[in-house]
DNA sequence: TCTCACATGTAACCAGTTACATGATTAT
DNA sequence: ATAATCATGTAACTGGTTACATGTGAGA
């Protein structure tokens, strides 16, 4: 049982569906390509984690609909309560911005631009799914969590990533425009040196 | 050339380090075992991108210090012009997150709460390295950017992400606190059940 | 003596990506 | 025709982790 797995069986938990819609929820959960999917998910029915049914679609191709079964479910309420593996974060973005010094600040900016118009896509888009898609949780158990309460917050905390490394670009450009040479000469004649202290090797 | 051989780059354009230092450093940047750095430094010293020195030490074990050569800097400075490849984020706590709601409510407190305790100690820590590594710029090339600029702006992005995921679990709390038994009885009550809003399946 | 930090390397395995392979249905 | 979306699968390869293997020097 790797992450992967445990991320299939909570996305089934919350709605049965097929391998190829699965790699699209995953996306934002743990991604994954079709090819790692599809051998995971015929593991995991013979493991008897999951069900499937086969649904036939006349506008598209037929298709597999996973469920997750009452021993998957165990399985994974299991996995929950276990403490976390540490988060890593893979960013090429970060590796430039730390080599940045290397090349011209006109290139560096160039690759924050385009940081920032990236975020103001992402960001313009997660607000649109956050406002578009309303619930209201009235048939709920009041005692229990309604399985929207994940989703909602995962969407939540996503908008807010976006919306800090947005700030941190814009943080950066300024950082850059104040150390551009004339500044920097003002800066020596007026003693303010100060912007440049606490920069150290991590 | 992977990322990774960048990422080494990157340190080595920084600073000359052994294989050793190297996979510390790399932890900030793009984590790797030492079982992925040690090959990948032969390889990269047989393209000619490094090269490394035997250092003799009496305290210590002796060790290589590596350097990246004019070959490797150049192979660095065409690739950090080019366009970052899309971050990947892995956080088990994510879908753990994501379905919590199959769990009971305490369970999923304890899980935020130690990530929120976590979250404090990590934030000390970079306030720490942040403020007790003060420098000096006195004798860079103002029209250049110095090679502390990467590691200050990073550390940075480091502590805002921090303090960000820091305000997400106490947010969720507090949605949780809100979301309990009374509260909500409360709020059926007195028609307030506006909070459950915009929840939704990503 | 024994553990810890420093230091370097290889082997085996697991996770993840790219490429190969096939095919239905709809829209242009 | 032919491109796009939906749909499922396997093969080959690359990236990354865990385990194996060895050794130095300091301090408890």
């Amino acid at each position: 049982m790797n992450t992967l797995a445990y991320a299939i069986l909570s996305t089934l938990a919350n709605h049965p569906c097929s391998g190829y819609e699965l790699a699209e929820h995953l996306d934002a959960l743990w991604p994954a390509k079709h090819s790692q999917i599809y051998p995971l998910l015929k593991k995991l029915h013979q493991d008897g984690l999951l069900t499937f049914e086969h649904v036939m679609q006349t506008d598209k191709p037929n298709k597999k609909i996973f469920s997750i079964t009452e021993k998957g479910k165990k399985e994974l309420e299991n996995w929950i309560a276990e403490p976390p593996a540490i988060s890593v974060t893979r960013d090429e973005f970060f590796i430039k911005m730390y080599a940045s010094w290397l090349v011209n600040e006109e290139d560096t900016k160039k690759l924050i631009n385009e940081r920032l118009t990236e975020m103001e896509h992402k960001i313009a888009l997660r607000k649109a799914s956050l406002s578009k898609a309303e619930y209201k949780d009235g048939e709920q158990d009041p005692n229990k969590l309604s399985k929207h309460f994940g989703p909602y917050i995962l969407l939540n905390r996503k908008l807010r990533l976006e919306k800090e490394e947005f700030e941190w670009c814009k943080w950066v450009l300024t950082l850059l425009e104040k150390m551009s040479f004339n500044t920097l000469l003002f800066w020596f004649i007026s003693g303010k040196f100060s912007v440049i202290k606490e920069m150290a090797f991590i």
